[in-house]
RNA sequence: GGCGACAUAGCCAAGUGGUAAGGCAUGGGUCUGCAACACCCUGAUCACCAGUUCAAAUCUGGUUGUCGCCUCCA
């Protein structure tokens, strides 16, 4: 299994820290607000990372955290009149509701930054007794990057560099010894909740957090740290310079990023309007298929979000949902008992080359959309070769093949079986009787009548089945 | 200004040396009372130019275009 690795910027072959467990951290979102579909796209793509690594076998310790104290959260408990700490919570408890409906799995641990204090204020003491951190007169504590010589290896980028870019936006009144430091601790600022610390009341820098997490749930050294690409720099540089810094040992083997979604190929951003919520979606779509959506393109490519490409997905995963579907249906209505012929087992054998593509596809750094392609092929093979003479438990083998490839990615096939009203079931009753009369007129008006309470009716040679629209 | 990414059919998207996967949409057909589902058929020489090679979408150089990071935004 290969993954790409931003530290060195090529594929490298899977090889876990302690054999047979993997350790990742992923940032998790800073919750001031519903989460939007740029945030879902880090979730889902590294959630189907996890399922892909426990699918080959790997004990999986997911860690990933909510930043549950910042500016933004900060404004918005002003703007309310309520705590920061009633905030946060909201949206962590909306956040975990989103994930659930995207099929997300919760993480082993999903640490709160503000339950962490304890910890940061020992990292940094520890880097200032190093020499890679100092106070300045204001009580804020900066990391000393020129002290680390590394400073850059992720991003690619050098000192002087970074300091060229620097110059244009100079912030007065900071009494950083370089431009390039960043804060590790600051000090409040009136009405801010704060923590005591040796430098001065305060709070945290965002880097460190991250730092300090992983460190505590998974240890000095990880396998993956995951996040989108705006975090590469400054955000993952930094937490690197932290924690090589305190710890002495290399922080994560793979470094792995994901593109960002665009909004009908512009930037996603409040001012354009083109700003989504994953709750906003998920009033016109069920969430499956933005899962399915984001996983249709590679998770280091940028991906364009619109109205048509939605659409686009929509009827993609209904083809895979319906393919289940129909092998359920079938198997309802198979011959009970049958075992499969010798024929069937070599048909079986024949979609033996679609699982293969598929682990092929995702052993190559997570390469969904081949991924995908290969579970359409596997779709059209059912489809052809899973009919009605078949044994059931030829059916059940095709069916529960297709489920688990489409488990991997987190795509639940089974479609939400929900009890019909004895109304609708007394018109379907009624059609069919007045297709067996061949009053064809009354039946399609049933059928539109139950299609304008959003229920699809489809004849097929094994009876009628239905679904919601 | 510094660093970097990308450019494949109407749309989305794999493929990184040996004559272009898959999906959506379109058109034609089979099945079905009709519809839906399904199945069959239907489409690209891979931004442009030059080069390396027996052979390039795939490597090198250039051109054009789009985008990202350098601003605690995933």
């Amino acid at each position: 299994m290969k993954i790409y690795n931003t530290l060195t910027k090529q594929k490298e072959e899977f090889v876990p820290v302690e054999e047979g467990k993997v350790k990742m951290y992923v940032c998790g979102p800073t919750v001031y607000n519903y989460i939007h579909i740029g945030n879902a796209r880090p979730m889902i793509v590294f959630d189907t990372v996890r399922r892909y690594l426990e699918y080959k076998g790997y004990d999986v310790n997911y860690v990933s955290n909510f930043t549950d104290v910042d500016d933004k959260i900060i404004k918005k408990a002003m703007e309310e009149g309520v705590s920061a700490q009633e905030i946060s919570s909201r949206y962590i408890a909306e956040c975990k509701k989103d994930m659930a409906a995207m099929n997300v799995k919760p993480a082993t641990t999903h640490p709160l930054a503000t339950q962490e204090i304890d910890g940061m204020l020992q990292m940094i003491e520890e880097l200032i007794e190093k020499g890679y951190a100092y106070r300045v007169e204001d009580g804020t504590v900066y990391f000393r990057t020129r002290k680390f010589p590394e400073y850059g290896k992720l991003s690619h980028k050098n000192l002087e560099d970074l300091q060229a870019g620097h110059r244009d936006i100079k912030v007065t009144g900071e009494q950083k010894e370089e431009e390039t430091d960043f804060v590790l601790w600051k000090p409040k600022k009136e009405g801010e909740p704060y923590w005591d610390s040796p430098w001065s009341q305060g709070r945290s820098g965002w880097h460190i957090e991250c730092s300090v997490m992983a460190k505590k749930y998974l240890g000095d050294e990880i396998d993956i740290h995951a996040g989108g690409e705006d975090l590469i720099f400054p955000h993952h540089e930094n937490e690197i310079a932290q924690s090589e810094a305190a710890n002495g040992k290399h922080f994560a083997k793979y470094w792995m990023h994901n593109g960002f979604l665009n909004i009908d190929n512009k930037k996603m951003s409040k001012s354009l309007g083109n700003f989504f919520t994953v709750r906003e979606i998920s009033e016109k779509y069920d969430l499956q298929v933005l899962r399915f959506f984001m996983l249709s393109a590679h998770y280091r490519s940028p991906l364009n979000f619109s109205a048509e490409l939605m659409e686009a997905a929509k009827s993609g995963l209904e083809r895979i949902v319906t393919a289940a579907e129909n092998l359920k249906h079938l198997m309802s209505a198979a011959q009970a008992g049958r075992s499969m012929t010798e024929e069937e087992a070599a048909i079986f054998a024949g979609s033996d080359v679609y699982v293969d593509k598929f682990e092929a596809a995702m052993d190559d750094d997570f390469n969904t959309a081949d991924a995908v392609s290969a579970i359409f092929e596997l779709v059209k093979y059912i489809n052809t070769h899973g009919d009605a003479g078949k044994s059931p438990e030829l059916l059940q083998k095709f069916y529960d093949r297709l489920s688990s490839l489409c488990d991997i990615l987190g795509i639940i096939v089974e479609r939400k079986q929900e009890i019909l009203d004895d109304d609708i079931e007394a018109l379907i009753a009624e059609r069919q009787a007045a297709r067996k009369e061949k009053n064809f007129a009354r039946a399609d008006e049933i059928r539109a009548q139950l299609l304008d309470m959003g229920i699809i009716l489809e004849d097929t040679r094994e009876g009628v089945k239905w679904k919601r629209a």
